[in-house]
DNA sequence: ATGAAAGCGCTAACAT
DNA sequence: ATGTTAGCGCTTTCAT
C-alpha cells in the first residue's frame, strides 16, 4: 500500500510551504504562473490526491448531500436520485442515499447519521409512518439545506417540491371524458395519505365539470396492487350498471384491472378504457399501452437538486423557502383511446 | 443556527479533558462508571452530535462506502444497491452512489472523488466502455478494498461477485427443449463483456447437450433494446426456416419479440416460445407471463455488502480475493410453457 | 482512572 | 508573491 503524498510533501520537494501549495491547486489568485504551473506538475507526477477529509474539516464543507427515501428500488424513487445525482455530481456533490423502508425510526438515525457527517444539505420524501418532525428541525437548527421531495412534510417551513397530483388526475379523467366513456370508475388509495386525497379530488372534480354523476359504488379504495385491480375490476363489472372506464390512482392497480378485463375478452378501449397513475415501466410495454400519469421523476429530481445548489451558493437564511408543485403530464396510450366516440 | 457542541465544550463543563470524554463515549475501558455516565448525559442534555469528519481525519476512516453502477434506476441494480444499503447501514456504513452512464470518463472520476473522499471500499460494476483498469490499480494500490460484481473485471486480483450468467442459459434453454422447442434463436449483446459471452455459451452448450443443431443464422446480437427485439423477431420470423422458441439475454428485447408475436398473432407459447433475461419486474406483469432467469439483485447487494465488511475487517492484505458464483434460478412463466409437447 | 500533548491534512488570517 | 501561524474536532500515544 502506497503512502499517500500530502501538500506537504510536495511543499518540501519544492521548497515552498503547504499554504501556497493549496494556493496554486485550487488555482486561487497571488501566485505566479510559474509555482503554479511547478505544483500543477508535480502533483501529477505524485498523483497527488486531495484529502477531502482533511478539506472538509478545515472548511466545514463535506460537498456530500444526502437522500432518504423509502425504498431505492422503486421507479418513481430511483429514478428522482438518478436526477439527484447527475445534477450534483457537476457541481462536485457526492450523494449519500439512505433508504427508511417507511419505518420513522431509521429516517431519525438517518439524520443523526448525515448530521455527524456533516453534509451540506438533506433532500426528504417522508416515510408512511412519520407524523412528527422534530428530527427535521434539528437539520434546520443546524444550518443545513433541507429539502421535501414529493412526500412533503407540510408543517416545516423549508423547500418543497411535488407533483399535482389534483391535476394529473384531472387531466386523466377529462381525457376520458373527451374520450366519450361517462360511466367512470376509480380506485384509490388511503384517504389519510394527501397524494391520495387529491387523486381522489381532481377525479371527481372533472366528473363535476362535465356534469357526470358521481357515483359512490364506482370509488373504490383499495390497496393498490395487481391483485387489488384484478379482484375490484371483477367487482364492478359484474354490477348491473358497470363503468365504461376505470380511472386508477395505482399503475399497479390499473394493471390488474387490465388482465382481468382481457381475459374476459372485453374490447380495451373500444368497450371499456383504463387509465393509470405514476407511469411506472411497465406501463409503455405492455399490450395494449396503459394511458398514465407521468410525474416527472427524472425533472423532480434535478430540479430538487438544483434547488439544494442555489441554496448552498446563497447560504442558509439568504434563501425563501418555497413550494414548487410540478405539473404533472398525462401520457396517452392505446388502453384509453377509443375510436367511437361521443 | 445554534453552535454545535464539540467534545472540548463537554469536557470544559465536566471539569476534565476531551480525551476522557471521547473514552467516555465511545465507552473504552479505563474510564470510571461515574464518569461515563456523567459524559453521556451532558451530550445528551446538549444533543452532542460528534463529527465525523474529524474523527475520520484522524482515525483514517470514513466509515464511507462507493457503489458506482452505470445507471441507478434499472431495476437490477437499484436492487442490488437497496441489498447493499441494507446491511451496510447495520454496520454503521454511509453509501455513497455514483452512476456512470456507461461511460470510462465518469467511471475514472468518480474513483478519483471517492479516493479523495477517503472511502472504506469501493463496490463496482463496470460501464461499458470500460476496456481498462488503471483507474482500479490506484484503489488497489491505496489499500481500499475493491470489489467487482455483475459486470466484473476479470484482468484485476480482488473479489469478484456473480451470477453463473452461463448456467442461467443453460437452464433456460433445457427448458425449452423439455418443453419441445427445438429450433430455438438467441439474441445476445456484445461478446466483449463477460454476461453477454457466458450468456451466448449456455445457449450453445445447452443445445448440444441435446443433440440440436446450432445454427448462427438465428444467433443474434443486438443492442438489447425492446425496438431491436421486434426487428429480430421480424427477420427471423420472415426466414425460410423460422425459430420455435427465442432466447434473449435481455428481458427487453424478449418483450419485443413477444410484442412483434403478438401483434401478428402468433400464439404464445404454443406455436412460439420466449424466454428472457434478469427478472426485470414487467415480466411478471405482462401478458402473457415472460419466462426469465433471475439473477437475485438483492441478494447480490446483500452478499457484496458482507464480503466488504469482512475486507475491512480483516484489513487489506489479511484477506484472499475470491470469485463468487450465485446460481441463478430460472422463473417459468406462461410464455415458454408449451402444452403441446414432443 | 485520567491528563497532556501531538497531530491527522488542510485552509485562512495575518504577516512580510 | 509567498511564508508563518493557528486551528478545524477528534483520537491516540505516553505520562502520571
Amino acid at each position: 500500500m502506497k503512502k499517500r503524498v500530502t501538500i506537504q510533501d510536495l511543499a518540501k520537494e519544492l521548497n515552498t510551504t503547504p499554504s501556497t501549495v493549496s494556493r496554486a491547486l485550487r488555482d486561487l489568485p497571488g501566485i505566479s504562473e510559474a509555482m503554479k504551473e511547478a505544483v500543477r506538475e508535480l502533483a501529477k507526477k505524485y498523483d497527488y490526491q486531495p484529502n477531502a477529509i482533511a478539506s472538509g474539516l478545515r472548511s466545514g464543507k463535506s460537498n456530500t448531500l444526502g437522500v432518504i427515501v423509502p425504498r431505492v428500488n422503486r421507479d418513481f424513487f430511483s429514478s428522482v436520485i438518478s436526477g439527484i445525482e447527475d445534477v450534483v455530481f457537476e457541481a462536485g456533490y457526492n450523494v449519500i442515499i439512505c433508504q427508511t423502508h417507511d419505518r420513522l425510526e431509521k429516517e431519525q438515525q438517518y439524520i443523526n447519521t448525515l448530521l455527524n457527517g456533516r453534509v451540506d444539505g438533506i433532500l426528504v420524501s417522508l416515510g408512511l409512518e412519520t407524523r412528527e418532525h422534530c428530527h427535521f428541525e434539528k437539520v434546520v437548527e443546524a444550518g443545513i439545506s433541507l429539502i421535501f421531495f414529493d412526500r412533503v412534510c407540510e408543517e416545516m417551513d423549508v423547500t418543497k417540491i411535488m407533483i399535482d397530483d389534483f391535476d394529473g388526475s384531472f387531466k386523466a379523467v377529462s381525457h376520458l371524458v373527451k374520450m366519450g366513456y361517462n360511466r367512470i370508475a376509480h380506485f384509490g388509495g388511503p384517504d389519510f395519505l394527501n397524494v391520495y386525497r387529491n387523486r381522489k379530488d381532481g377525479y371527481i372534480r372533472a366528473l363535476e365539470k362535465s356534469n357526470l354523476k358521481i357515483d359512490e359504488r364506482i370509488i373504490i379504495q383499495n390497496d393498490l396492487t395487481v391483485e387489488a385491480g384484478k379482484r375490484d375490476a371483477e367487482r364492478l363489472m359484474k354490477m348491473d350498471n358497470p363503468p365504461d372506464a376505470i380511472f386508477s390512482a395505482s399503475d399497479y392497480s390499473a394493471l390488474g384491472a387490465l388482465l382481468y378485463l382481457k381475459e374476459k375478452t372485453y374490447e380495451i378501449p373500444d368497450q371499456i378504457g383504463v387509465v393509470g397513475f405514476s407511469n411506472e415501466k411497465f406501463t409503455s410495454l405492455i399490450d395494449p399501452g396503459l394511458t398514465s400519469v407521468d410525474q416527472h421523476s427524472d425533472e423532480l429530481g434535478k430540479y430538487c437538486a438544483e434547488l439544494f445548489l442555489e441554496e448552498v451558493n446563497r447560504g442558509a437564511g439568504n434563501f425563501v423557502p418555497r413550494k414548487i408543485i410540478l405539473n404533472p403530464k398525462l401520457l396517452i396510450r392505446r388502453s384509453s383511446q377509443r375510436k367511437v366516440k361521443i
